[in-house]
RNA sequence: GCCCGAGUGGCGGAAUGGUAGACGCAGUGGAUUCAAAAUCCACCGGUAGUGAUACCGUGCCGGUUCGAGUCCGGCUUCGGGCACCA
């Protein structure tokens, strides 16, 4: 073994591994199978250093996995359609289609040389039409069980630009390119009915083991159950055919306290208003303009206007409540109505008291009957308050208690009725852009709305489109609309709406079970292989992309595109970190910031200084990597450097993979370094030739807790762990004076502990030490957990919880005599200075606490 | 605004309720060298002290416990999501 060449040794290996087709994946029943997956990348233009973490997590299980018997199944595509590659084309001329595959050949040239352990054989783009046309062909067979429908929705319209906007394309209510004030304006879409699937996604999250907590509850948060009652309040001077309004609440027993019944801009009632009523026309007229983003919505001034309509209470006929319509009522959730209670709502607090409108206390605190004045009193459902005037007898009880019996009094008055509703909406999937999967639907004349034959499927989108012009260019395309209508053959029109691209995440990795398929899935393939046994990826997915994946496995099992065994599709879900760069900036003479390169910047005493002029630059640490700010460290200089396996072994160490990582500079030369070190300590033990020797059992004893600690590691996704005591197992092994067959063993399991790490490193270590074949075939090493075993133990001793001394004793001494000793301790002795232990507590093998 | 997280030395971070700071980076001192690079060895939270040691210390305030970075309550700052960014 010479002088360690990455490039050299990466080149050999990546060659080796090509030619035995180690990763191709093959059905084989006679082991377990394996589903590694990490989330698939946008083809963005460039591969960053949260790629290169993502994927190198993935590869560590896969490889790991590999060498513990299983037939691993690791594959790869591109997420490949979307707004950017039309904004693309929009700023600088060119085609979606050549930008995307363009980007995609530019990153899978990036990804090759770190040499994951990807069935690329396997590989697709959602833009590819062999896939979006198997999507067509879900979307017909979720048609057809009636898991799809239209409906009308609001979205964000650009009046000057005649466009729909994305949220993130409105910028505080203005269009980002226009500058126009956005308006909302009502479009038949097509949407996927996942709210008939609420209650079972909802309740199935229990069985979701391996799924962070944390994720678990933000969708359950998000699909949002709650039981309530919906009751209607008497109108007593409402226009023609409005003798009621009907509100949904979740705090029914707050209602004494209703102060007035508010409604949405576009319930019917303030839609009927506005057309006799130029002031509520001109109120509901800028509700309307506002963003259709709840966070802009929840964010904006709450304001309302009074209708002059008056209802009744329905507990007390003589007392009235005036109709408000207000912005921050909700059409798409409940009734579009609600009453208010300010003094247990801050939101309705502020509403009154903006408007002068009462604020009646319901229940105060057990210990404080003061009346809310300007912060409303909100306590835990389950917390007791003590209830004033309560209309079904209350005294103390819980808001929980509370609202049970209000709904029961309710029923049984017949004014009312418990209802169970959730806050999850039903998924809107039509989209009015150009690059997307066209929604495979004909409008006729004659027929109306009809489905595309699935032998004419895939509906391919037409090349020669622009983007000069704002709009979808399938809709002003001169003659891609045109068809024959499937049902009676006369002349019909297509959808030019395409689908949502949280469409094409949903089950790319079904797809992969069986990429060339000619139907979306197979049957054989899909069986075998899914679920998913680990699934990686960013946090920012906890709900939209995994909450639809879940949905679509359920609607594929309906249309037998999937088993009943996939309805949950990832059985084990991890999501890692970003990872962050310190950004170098100063302030510019506009008063804007001017940003620089990592390479314009140098380093000294923790400050930082531009080459150019020596003056020192702002350092801001660890901020998320972005073009715009210039900290976009490239993995390919990083991998033309150092080599891909430092590169991964940086991403994995120091940062545990949930959080975010900072990516150093002199942290990539350490991780080098160390790679070089092993490589030069594995050379020596290549070469040398000694007897074995007393020091062999301590080698090979510190192996197995190795084998041990760095297996667990991996198995706990703590790559971080795994490697510390990777430099740990390095340092004894170089410090070791054991002779050159157990320094051999030891140097052939590092290899192997490092191998899902650093494949090619490991493969170039074990080749040389009398490894048998490829070290990717070989057996993961087992610890004996005999040969860890410890005589000793070293116990600190505390005096009142301080730590004053420590005694090593035998690791099965009992209680009383650790007691004895420690008791007898020099240290122990001076501390207590005479005073008397009250008590002593000894937890075997941990600690002793003598309290005084 | 609402939902979900995170906050520990100069830095990244470790720690089943049981010795806070493993491991790594940076730094300091030394060995080797004509010299340097590379490598190897030692030290490395703060304050006081020659030292043994003592006190302080895990974002802030309070609580539970023999014992809290860890559990509970309240705050604060930062990050993710909020349904058309992916």
């Amino acid at each position: 073994m010479s002088r360690y060449s990455a490039a050299e040794i990466e080149r050999n290996w990546q060659a080796a591994w090509d030619q035995a087709g180690v990763f191709a994946a093959k059905r084989d029943a006679s082991k377990p199978k394996y589903y590694v997956l990490e989330m698939f990348p946008y083809p963005s233009g460039r591969i960053h250093m949260g790629h290169v973490r993502n994927y190198t997590m993935g590869d560590v299980i896969a490889r790991y996995k590999m060498s513990t018997g299983h037939n691993v199944l690791h594959p790869m595509g591109w997420d490949a359609f979307g707004m950017p590659a039309e904004n693309a084309a929009m700023a600088s001329g060119g085609h979606p289609k050549d930008w995307t595959y363009n980007n995609i050949a530019v990153m899978k040239n990036q990804m090759k040389p770190l040499g994951l352990s990807i069935d690329w054989s396997r590989e697709f783009a959602t833009c590819d039409p062999e896939y979006y046309g198997q999507q067509q062909a879900l979307f017909l067979d979720f048609l057809d069980k009636g898991l799809v429908y239209r409906k009308n929705a609001v979205v964000n319209w650009d009046p000057v630009d005649m466009t729909v906007l994305a949220n993130e394309q409105v910028e505080n209510g203005r269009g980002w390119r226009s500058g126009a004030l956005v308006e909302r304006k009502e479009l038949t879409q097509w949407f996927f009915k996942i709210s008939d699937h609420a209650d079972e996604l909802l309740s199935a999250i229990d069985g979701l083991d391996n799924w962070p907590a944390k994720v678990k509850l933000m969708q359950s948060n998000w699909i949002g159950k709650s039981r309530g009652l919906e009751f209607a309040f008497e109108m007593k001077n409402g226009p023609d055919g409005f003798d009621d309004i009907t509100v949904y609440t979740t705090r029914p027993d707050t209602l004494m306290g209703a102060s007035f019944v508010g409604i949405s801009a576009d319930h019917a009632l303030a839609r009927h208003l506005e057309a006799t009523n130029s002031e509520i026309a001109a109120f509901n007229k800028e509700c309307r303009q506002m963003s259709t983003s709840e966070a802009d919505m929840e964010k904006a001034e709450k304001k309302g206007i009074d209708t002059g309509l008056r209802v009744k209470h329905p507990l007390n006929p003589d007392w009235e409540l005036p109709v408000w319509i207000a912005n921050f009522i909700l059409m798409d959730y409940g009734t579009g109505a609600i009453f208010a209670c300010p003094a247990h709502d801050q939101r309705d607090l502020d509403f009154a008291r903006k408007y002068d409108l009462p604020v009646i206390d319901t229940f105060y605190a057990l210990d404080n009957e003061t009346p809310v004045t300007d912060t409303a009193f909100v306590p835990a459902k389950t917390e007791p308050v003590k209830w004033i005037n309560h209309f079904a007898g209350l005294d103390v009880a819980t808001g929980e208690e509370a609202i049970n019996t209000t709904v029961d009094f309710a029923e049984a008055a017949g004014w009312g009725k418990g209802v169970t509703k959730f806050r999850l909406r039903d998924w809107g999937l039509s989209r009015q852009r150009y690059w997307g999967c066209p929604i495979p639907v004909v409008h006729c004349d004659a027929c109306g709305v009809v489905p595309e034959k699935k032998e004419n499927l895939p509906i391919a989108l037409p090349d020669d489109v622009t983007f000069d012009m704002p709009g979808n260019p399938l809709d002003r395309h001169p003659t891609w609309r045109d068809c024959a209508c499937p049902s009676c053959g006369a002349p019909a029109k297509r959808e030019t709406d395409t689908m949502d691209t949280f469409v094409d995440s949903s089950w790319y990795f079904a797809r992969f079970t069986a990429p060339r398929a000619d139907t979306p899935t197979n049957m054989d393939d899909v069986s075998y292989w899914m679920n998913v046994d680990q699934y990686i990826g960013g946090i920012e997915h906890a709900i939209l992309h995994l909450l639809y994946s879940r949905f679509f496995a359920r609607a594929m099992q309906i249309t037998g595109h999937l088993p009943k065994t996939a309805i949950e599709p990832f059985n084990a879900l991890f999501t890692q970190g970003m990872v962050t760069h310190a950004i170098y900036k100063r302030d510019g003479d506009n008063g804007r910031p001017v940003y620089y390169y990592p390479e314009q910047v140098e380093l000294r005493d923790g400050k930082a200084f531009l080459i150019a002029d020596g003056d020192e630059v702002d350092i801001v640490p660890s901020a998320k990597m972005s073009k715009s700010k210039n900290n976009v460290v490239d993995p390919v200089a990083i991998i033309d450097a150092f080599g891909a396996d430092t590169a991964r072994w940086f991403v994995l160490s120091d940062s545990p993979p949930e959080r975010d990582v900072e990516w150093t500079a002199a942290g990539a030369e350490a991780a080098a370094k160390h790679l070089a070190r092993v490589h030069r300590i594995a050379s020596d033990i290549a070469q040398s030739d000694d007897c074995a020797n007393e020091h062999d059992a301590a080698l090979l004893k510190d192996m197995h807790k190795a084998i041990h600690d760095v297996t667990q590691g991996i198995e706990s996704f703590g790559f971080n762990a795994s490697v510390a005591k990777l430099y740990g197992f390095t340092n004894t092994l170089a410090k070791s004076k054991a002779g050159t067959d157990a320094k051999r063993q030891a140097a052939r399991s590092l290899a192997q502990l490092m191998s899902p790490m650093t494949p090619h490193l490991a493969e170039e270590i074990w080749s040389h030490l009398g490894g048998d074949g490829l070290i990717v075939h070989a057996p993961w090493p087992k610890a004996d957990a005999a040969m860890m075993v410890d005589d000793e133990i070293t116990l600190p001793i505390q005096i009142n919880g301080k730590r004053r001394a420590e005694i090593t004793v035998p690791k099965d001494m009992s209680k009383d005599d650790v007691e004895k000793i420690a008791l007898s301790q020099e240290a122990v002795i001076r501390s207590l200075d005479g005073a008397v232990p009250k008590k002593v507590i000894v937890v075997p093998g941990r600690i002793i606490n003598v309290v005084v």
